[in-house]
DNA sequence: CGAGATTCATGTGAAGTATACCTTTAGGCTTAA
DNA sequence: AAGCCTAAAGGTATACTTCACATGAATCTCGTA
């Protein structure tokens, strides 16, 4: 321990960055120009343009798989018109609000509370009427005096909780405003989904659709082979990591985001580990970590009786041997754990809601089946490798003990 | 032997309860004139 | 007298419980060949 040079971050800053612009590849940022997705843009584009001659544009349904370029090109949109309107003058307003986020727009409430605040009103995260926040809300639109569009991100997530009548009640404030007009722009990764909607919602809502096809092997290249340029240096690309970046996401119905963390974890790990090139094998690694990462950080954010449930989960799979795990034993389990660290223990019922939860977030899979004779229950797998599940186990311990 | 009844272990829907948080309101206290 | 604080009253959303009924194929039952 003498001087500066043995400063362990001293090598940390001789090492060279591989980096040249890291955020390029992070989820949020919007290209100046994207690739392969001109059609919907300009059919977007024209469908909410008549909202800078001040006209309603008509409501829009985006449908797409997740990673298919869909909230990119409308947040793109959305700040090129935000620009021009500002330039001329005109009165527009643009929301985004993502309705998966948990407690933040996954119920009627939230949203709505959520959306109120974006035009700085002031609202409580739970106690008021539902309607007096539709007042509040209303009045802010009307306070407004001009167009306003909302985009509502993941909305199958929203409904498929909440139910249909909040966009019925959104599309139909816009009947009783005066001085403003609404238009609803939804997005949604489930095709299928719109069937289940009511008929007068559905039409609605889309009055207009847009399709994002997947990206295609070919098409993810170029998209990474744009972005890669700006976000490392030259030459840290090693021979077909590009390639094979695409191959992956592709393999996965074109993901594009996956694609850009993909490369940027790769990155990093070569990074760290001193290289001076990015090789096929970091975006092996990169693989794992990313989907390690992505679970471990899930279930470090459950709440403890679903970490509780899980953790009961992973113990009658590691006890029993049996190929299936039931409903029935996992209670078993989780009443005596439950004894063990002092947690209320919840009844069945609301344990086989959790359970099907876990299933919906894809920590685990359940599948209900019926035995026969021997009744019916969930037939319960962990599908995640075993060297998650250890870790896994730690965590939910630390956790649940600490 | 096969059709229909039975059965098991749990799924699932509806309705009720507990909790946490919100606003409003009224009474009591403080303060300034 | 006006202003401010506090506690109580009245209300809501959400997570959970309670109750009751639904499921669906392996197994049983019993009539029939």
């Amino acid at each position: 321990m003498k001087k500066e040079e043995n400063n362990i971050f001293e090598q940390f800053l001789k090492k060279e960055s591989l980096f040249k612009d890291k955020k390029v590849l992070q989820s949020g940022y919007i290209p100046d120009e994207i690739n392969h997705r001109d059609e919907q843009i300009t059919q977007i584009a024209n469908i909410l343009a008549p909202a800078l001659r001040m006209e309603k544009p008509s409501n829009v349904f985006i449908y797409g798989k997740t990673g298919t370029g869909k909230t990119l090109s409308v947040r793109y949109l959305a700040e090129q018109m935000k620009t021009l309107a500002y330039n001329k003058k005109i009165s527009l307003k643009i929301i985004y609000a993502n309705c998966k986020l948990k407690k933040i727009a996954d119920t009627e409430y939230r949203l709505i509370a959520q959306l109120a605040r974006e035009f700085g009103k002031e609202i409580p995260p739970t106690g008021l009427p539902t309607d007096e926040v539709y007042n509040i809300f209303f009045q802010a639109l009307e306070e407004e005096k001009g167009t306003i569009i909302f985009i509502l991100d993941e909305i199958d997530q929203l409904i498929k909780k909440a139910g249909d009548e909040i966009i019925y009640n959104l599309t139909r404030i816009n009947s009783e405003l005066k001085e403003s007009q609404t238009t609803l722009v939804g997005i949604s990764n489930d095709l299928i989904f719109s069937n289940n909607l009511d008929p007068r919602v559905k039409s609605s809502l889309s009055e207009e659709e847009v399709i994002f096809p997947p990206y295609n092997a070919v098409q993810l290249q170029n998209i990474l082979k744009r972005r890669a340029k700006e976000a490392f240096k030259d030459g840290v690309l090693g021979e077909g990591v590009l390639q094979k970046c695409a191959a992956y996401a592709a393999r996965e119905h074109g993901d594009a985001r996956r694609a850009l963390e993909l490369l940027r974890v790769a990155g990093e790990l070569a990074e760290r580990k001193g290289h001076n090139i990015i090789t096929m094998n970091n975006i092996d690694e990169a693989e794992n970590i990313i989907e390690k990462d992505r679970v471990l950080e899930l279930i470090k954010n459950q709440p403890k009786q679903f970490q509780a449930t899980l953790y009961s989960i992973i113990i009658n799979k590691n006890n029993s041997k049996n190929k299936f795990i039931q409903t029935g034993d996992v209670y078993d389990t989780y009443r005596q754990f439950c004894g063990k660290i002092g947690l209320r223990p919840l009844t069945q019922r609301r344990i086989s809601d959790i359970i099907a939860e876990l299933d919906m977030m894809g920590i685990i899979n359940a599948k209900v089946i019926s035995k026969g004779r021997f009744g019916r229950t969930r037939d319960i797998n962990l599908i995640l490798p075993v060297s998650i599940e250890l870790k896994i186990k730690k965590i939910l311990e630390d956790d649940l003990f600490g």
